[in-house]
DNA sequence: GCACGATAGTTTCATTTGAAATCAAATCAA
DNA sequence: TTGATTTGATTTCAAATGAAACTATCGTGC
């Protein structure tokens, strides 16, 4: 019935529209277990994930890590570090950058929540195939780096992206 | 250095995170495309794109298609109607509803957009061999079903995933 | 018919967002 | 030094967001 045109955009094989769609169905379900549960949001759990991954870092590279803008991650700070989950301490070195570190508390916030992730992630991934789940990991490494050349090339219109 | 967590979650695996990293780069890679060029929001595009491929719509399918919240498909009707790339009429059977199509000039907007979005994605596949955009695909389409059915069954004490 | 609840779409309004301005400290240049 | 510039982080403020309320219409049972 409905008059598609005739050189309609396949959006159902089209790449960057299947990635949002499944990004957003896949980040809702995850932060659904855990924002009711533990009144983080999205933005919170980036944070801890990092910090507890890499142990203390600054506010700057916390965004660059979880890319957040800096103004998210500010506010994020400040609600984790009223809820004493993260402590905050200007370095010595450079008095400008403030560095960051889960407290106890947070450490033990940031265990139970990365162990409810990973469960469900498993249960998510029992949708793929072991080679499906390596195929996929890489093929997101492959388009994210080359969708960030393509965006700092478009920019620059200098530099080209190589054919 | 840094004193990571002995148990840390690993970022750079975890399906969700990477997922939304890579959706986030494509996704603004590709609107930077066309926002600049001809000042269309990520949700007008999408509307777009939906109209281009399935002709005539209502509001209420343009946000499920498109995975838009409702008040966001007004929104954005709102201004491709104020620019004329799209007409509304409500519908003769039933008057609630309102039947979105593509204007002539909508159509033209929606086929060169198109165009260069498929140009875009072309590039950015270029980073994938053909069987890895096929798995991709694929383990896109399975990994978002099964989310969704997860989030259903989160909220429904009774209903279970199946093993 | 007429009340009832359900549904399509819009609007409201409190919250969130993020680009740009700001502040503070470091680094560079003269 | 001292002024100019850059950099890390925060704040501001106008715009976007989305849950909930609202409006209009539809279908159903009485």
């Amino acid at each position: 019935m409905s008059s598609a045109l005739s050189s309609a955009l396949a959006l159902d094989k089209f790449v960057p529209y299947r990635l949002a769609v499944t990004a957003g169905a896949v980040s809702r379900g995850l932060s659904a277990v855990y924002e009711d549960r533990f009144g983080i949001s999205i933005a919170e759990w980036r944070i801890l994930a990092n910090l507890g991954r890499f142990g203390v870092l600054t506010a700057g590279a916390l965004a660059e890590h979880s890319t957040l803008d800096k103004p998210k991650v500010t506010r994020a700070l400040q609600r984790l570090k009223s809820r004493r989950l993260v402590s905050r301490k200007t370095c010595r070195a450079d008095r400008r950058e403030v560095a960051i570190t889960l407290t106890i508390e947070g450490e033990r916030v940031y265990r139970e929540i990365a162990t409810l992730a990973q469960s469900w992630e498993t249960q998510l991934l029992a949708a793929l195939t072991v080679t499906e789940r390596g195929v996929l990991l890489r093929a997101l490494g492959k388009l994210d780096a080359r969708a960030l050349r393509m965006s700092e090339t478009q920019d620059n219109p200098v530099a080209r992206v190589a054919p």
